[in-house]
DNA sequence: TTTATTTTTGAATAGTGATTCATTAATAAT
DNA sequence: ATTATTAATGAATCACTATTCAAAAATAAA
């Protein structure tokens, strides 16, 4: 017999998301994650079934771990729903300053498997989405949030907007410093642009 | 002698966006759009440098017609501010609503654009940005908008988050109306999510 | 008509890179 | 030690499709 030496399963995951992030997915090449990985390119697919399911495993990672922090702050009853919010922007924002690269990927790429309509994807994405949306539910009976805006309308905005911005953050990150954005889609989220 | 029979180049395009929208881009075979044209598969090379010049134009002229239309609304002097974003807003959603295949390639491949750095693009889309900054600004200087909100992030996160609706309308426009996400991102985009 | 010029064509080319698989290497069990 | 089993390798394969280009077709000019 023989045992699997270290880690090559992460080593291959982190490999990818930096290659991932500086060429973008299509421009990825198999055998350049490998190489940065410290393995053969064949090792890749010891691992792995193909190129795809290396890109979902990424996302099925990093909304899991997300996931996982946000259901802790959208519980916490000792926070008011709008603190909650602030808390899970400031999850979210966290993550991503954490990991640069992890971002640039996250922005790219999320369309390509959103269109995939993978479910082990979508289920964990709508999962991280409906937290939000429970909390937004609480702010609205007790009469914090306005009632007329929809549920569904807003998630996805306040998601498209995060994403949009971390995009241009990423391509210059000292032009567009995160704390600004952060700040600024907290009070955007709150008061809209009047005053 | 000979002369160009038609418009080769318009038929092209048109099938381009048809394809790129059902296939995504990086699917999308020359083939299939040179078929759907009605045209040679070398006749697209005619016309085209490549397959990514024909995104290019396809977004050329996305954003120049926006651009145009924007123009005549963001200085039209009797409305106000808060009036002239929600008419912007208005003329965004309405290209859409005309062109669906449009939007989803819009959303789709803008990234890929933006990443190219290709300089005719970046034109047209920092003129069309800067348009509805402009508003923003006659706003704050009439004390309707709050002074805090940064421009530059106010612009993405709006643009990003009207970018992440389209997607899902695109994906489902039933169950997913386009007329309510329009109301919703300009209640947002006044008030934010607070009474 | 005939010739010259330009357009159109689509089969052939050519580059790419994901994936495979026969082989080698390493460890566990006997 | 020897054998069995699984891990790791990377060169070769194979499929795919963007792009090219020599030939054919269409029109204008002579």
């Amino acid at each position: 017999m023989r045992t699997k030496e270290g880690n090559k399963d992460k080593d291959i995951l982190e490999a990818a998301v930096k290659v991932f992030a500086s060429n973008g997915y299509h421009k990825a090449k198999i055998s350049k994650i490998a190489e940065v990985a410290g393995v053969a390119t064949g090792s890749v697919y010891v691992y792995f079934d193909n190129k795809e399911s290396i890109l979902l495993k990424i996302f099925e990672q990093l909304w899991g771990k997300l996931f996982i922090e946000l259901k802790i702050v959208a519980e916490t009853q000792n926070l008011s729903p709008l603190e909650r919010i602030d808390a899970m922007i400031d999850l979210v924002f966290d993550v991503f300053t954490e990991n640069p690269s992890l971002a640039i990927v996250f922005v790219n790429e999320q369309n390509h498997l959103q269109q995939s309509n993978n479910s082990a994807f979508t289920n964990y994405y709508e999962k991280f989405l409906d937290l939000g949306e429970d909390v937004i539910k609480e702010g609205m009976k007790n009469g914090l949030f306005s009632p007329s805006i929809d549920l569904n309308v807003f998630r996805y905005y306040l998601l498209g907007g995060i994403r949009n911005l971390l995009q241009h953050w990423a391509q210059d990150p000292k032009e567009f410093p995160l704390n600004k954005i952060r700040q600024n889609v907290k009070l955007l989220t709150k008061h809209g642009i009047q005053k």
